[in-house]
DNA sequence: TCACGGAATC
């Protein structure tokens, strides 16, 4: 068995191998792998065997790599390691983690470096069960004691899943954590939109005598901005100009502009991104995002010029930011300038939500022929661009065209989920179609198994409301299962101030308050109602209304 | 060979 051997020749090799691998140079790696063949020597040594395989992964030949791998008789964990990196390496974690089990198949023992690998695979893909499956054979081997490393990829992948609770319990539980294990967690916390959570942890890793470094950071302004903590972000960007960690750190960066951003303070964003040359598209997206939420369309739409003035290149996420911002202005000649970019760009080739973003904006623009125009040319017509278009043609009352999309839509085997649903309602109510909406209401469950939720019984009141069928309109509302009638009161004022509609807006306003009269909401949405439709008298009268009621309250309890 | 980080569509 000579592979035991470490001769003269494999020495050589493994040098120049490891030559091959810094210079990236895969000819003179492939020529050197030829060579060995030629020797004919029939058991090549791990020492060879990694070298080679290293070779290959560092030449960015993951799949030549696995080849060789699957290849060989004899089988070392090192080896299949670097082959799992790779392929996670290049975002093939499916193929991570098929390397992963054909390793155990093969008796071949899994290390501590193997479970990260496995785990980080599985974070990635939020494949949470393969996750637990791997972490019942670490408990096992009992490996969490002695790799601090180990411990964090277990923490990191649990709270990337989502399974927040476990993931803090297994922190817990470790018996070495650092930074990272923490950040891990934070960081997780803020990903799900837990903000609080986020922050606790943050201030439980403090307290363990840990300092936060620059990942850190970035999770705790996530979470700021989640919970829109415009002053604690304040506080933590200080930290950060003390510590030094903005420079040369785009994400960061990213970071912090977004959490001023999602905090709402974007003349504070904007001096941020102004001020530092390193800003790139991630900053720069985030400020457009920023101005579309706040309803500054045309601001989005300028910086998005200034953007490209400045050399920084627009992604697929830029795209769609600001497609959303033409869309609300009814900008539908900049939209056209910006879809010929896109379609030169051959970006609606491979992002479908591009092309959804696409036909929303046309739709929102009123001009349904281009809407559908574009939608023709997208290479699939998926669920997103069929519901949108169906939105479509229900906002413009275009109600006949809505329902022959659906038909449409089904004939193509596409299955509609609930927010086509809520479309279709609409345009029911829209159109009147009293008995279409009540039979497509209970098709949903039947037919598709979609549970109604909120927006249709809200569609449904308000399609009873629009035919003057208002004591069905209510009985409905007193059969809706739900705890809070209150909110589909809210949600039917909602889709009245949407498109602009007093009269149901009222009426809905009116009776909701006899239900519930303490409900502040109620003013704010009637008052957004005259809002939208332009009505800055009855706006006033309605807070006016409003201000009576909240000194009577004030009168009641005391 | 291994652990924590940036924007998003109805």
């Amino acid at each position: 068995m000579n592979r035991h051997l470490l001769r003269a020749e494999d020495t050589e090799f493994v040098g120049l191998l490891r030559a091959c691998s810094r210079a990236k140079d895969l000819r003179a790696g492939v020529r050197l792998h030829a060579e060995l063949l030629k020797e004919g020597i029939p058991e090549i040594s791990f020492l060879v065997q990694d070298a080679l395989v290293q070779m290959y992964v560092k030449c960015g030949a993951v799949l030549k790599a696995y080849e060789l791998l699957v290849g060989l008789r004899v089988k070392n964990t090192t080896s299949w390691n670097n082959v799992i990196a790779a392929f996670i390496g290049c975002g093939q974690c499916p193929e991570a983690l098929d390397c992963f089990d054909q390793l155990k198949r093969q008796g071949v023992p899994a290390n501590s470096v193997t479970f990260s690998c496995a785990l980080k695979a599985c974070a990635r893909i939020r494949a949470v069960s393969k996750g637990e499956q791997i972490h019942d054979e670490i408990a096992i081997q009992g490996l969490l004691g002695c790799s601090i490393i180990l411990g964090a990829a277990l923490v990191d992948m649990y709270a990337k899943c989502g399974s927040l609770i476990m993931a803090e319990q297994v922190l817990k539980s470790l018996p070495n954590r650092n930074v990272i294990t923490w950040t891990a967690l934070v960081s997780g916390f803020a990903l799900h939109g837990h903000g609080h959570d986020a922050l606790r942890c943050f201030e439980l890793m403090l307290h363990e005598g840990l300092s936060p470094d620059a990942v850190t950071f970035v999770g705790v302004l996530k979470a700021c901005g989640n919970i829109k903590a415009a002053a604690k972000g304040e506080r933590f960007h200080d930290e950060i100009i003390r510590k030094g960690l903005l420079r040369g750190n785009n994400v960061l960066l990213a970071a912090l502009i977004d959490m001023y951003v999602k905090c709402g303070c974007l003349m504070k964003a904007w001096d941020i991104l102004e001020e530092n040359p390193d800003s790139d598209v991630f900053c720069w997206t985030s400020l457009i995002e920023g101005y579309v939420e706040q309803g500054l369309s045309e601001e989005a739409l300028e910086c998005f010029k200034l953007m490209k003035q400045k050399g920084v290149s627009p992604t697929t996420v830029t795209f769609a930011s600001v497609l959303k911002a033409c869309g609300s202005i009814g900008a539908v000649e900049s939209g056209e300038q910006i879809h010929e970019e896109i379609s030169r760009q051959g970006l609606l080739l491979d992002d479908f939500v591009l092309g959804s973003a696409l036909v929303d904006m046309y739709v929102k623009c009123g001009a349904l022929l281009k809407a559908k125009k574009a939608r023709d040319q997208l290479p699939v017509h998926d669920l997103v661009s069929w519901t949108t278009l169906i939105a479509g043609y229900a906002q413009q009352g275009q109600n006949q065209e809505a329902l022959n999309c659906f038909k449409q839509m089904e004939h193509f085997d596409v299955s509609p989920n609930e927010v086509t649903f809520t479309c279709i309602l609409n345009a029911c109510s829209h159109s009147g179609l009293v008995e279409e909406g009540e039979m497509y209401f209970t098709l949903m469950y039947t037919n598709y198994g979609i549970k109604p939720v909120l927006e249709h019984y809200a569609c449904m009141v308000d399609l009873y409301g629009r035919a003057g069928l208002f004591n069905l309109a209510i009985s409905f509302v007193s059969k809706i299962p739900f705890d809070d009638y209150m909110a589909v009161w809210r949600s039917v004022l909602k889709a009245c101030e949407k498109r602009k509609d007093v009269t149901i807006g009222r009426w809905a306003f009116e009776h909701a308050l006899q239900i519930h009269n303490g409900d502040a909401a109620l003013y704010d949405l009637m008052s957004n109602i005259y809002r939208s439709a332009g009505m800055q008298e009855n706006m006033e009268s309605i807070e006016a209304v409003r201000a009576e009621s909240k000194s009577w309250e004030k009168m009641v309890s005391f």
